[in-house]
DNA sequence: CCCGACGTGAAGCTTTCTGTTAAAAGCGAC
DNA sequence: GTCGCTTTTAACAGAAAGCTTCACGTCGGG
């Protein structure tokens, strides 16, 4: 089962914006396209969904661009991944009569488990594995 | 993201096959299709897959079919999981140099998270809870 | 007004998923 | 051996989803 590449860009453009959000100025498309080494046309796409939940905002005209709406520890990936997916780990049992009830629990077993990590991950913890990371190589 | 159809089926066979596994006769797949409510062209390839797997084994000719390879205990969803799909959770960012390694660490643990829980789920574990769920209505 | 940026929808392409079909091969019974 | 039953394997096609690009609309500021 794979993980869309979506969701990468997703997290990458989040984690891009969670980098420049103390300076408090906006960023254009196309600089945070070439700094998460993501499609610019195809990105813009996610920001106006991550901007729909809530995640960024957006500023037009000259000097506009994006930035996050709230500070980054307060943005978690299983944010990120339901407004990209719908429900992370969606059970095609759902609507299924023949799906035996057991196994249903099993699959929203593994739904929970999967959505209680992705919320316990904040960008903000992503921001300090990588500034320790920076770090390790400075030493 | 959407878990596949073809998990679903691959684990309602499983369950169809763990239920007669005590009789330690073979299912045919017609059988078994009807059983769980799906469609046995498509079923036959999942069987297969299973079989390479050494999660089913099967008996050709007259009152051929198939049947588990193991007891349902040493069976886990896990097992069934990764042997319909490559493996759960493949993260899109592995060949991609643009990815932060934070972000990638972040995709292992949702990957571990994920196998870790499916792996604690025994088919055993599933007829149990089937098994209680009637009791329930014989109450 | 005009430029520069976001906003939106649609189109095309590729890949994966789902399901079907048909032919090959093994096993047991007669 | 041959026949009928099953699994096995490959190939195929329609549907759906994912990815990407393009073109045009909209808004704000100089």
């Amino acid at each position: 089962m794979k993980l869309s590449v979506k969701s990468d860009y997703a997290a990458r453009a989040v984690i891009g914006l969670a980098k420049h959000f103390p300076t408090g100025a906006a960023l254009k498309v196309e600089e945070l396209a070439n700094e998460s080494g993501t499609p610019a046309n195809y990105l813009v796409q996610i920001l106006i969904e991550l901007k729909s939940r809530n995640i960024v905002k957006s500023v037009r005209g000259k000097e506009g661009g994006y930035l996050l709406a709230r500070p980054p520890g307060e943005i978690s990936l299983g944010d990120v991944l339901r407004c990209v997916h719908g429900r992370v780990f969606d059970p095609p049992a759902l609507h299924d009569p023949h799906c035996p009830s057991e196994l249903r629990a099993a699959w929203n077993k593994l739904q929970t488990a999967l959505d209680e990590t992705a919320d316990g991950i904040t960008f903000q913890h992503l921001l300090d594995e990588g500034a320790d990371k920076a770090k390790m190589y400075y030493i």
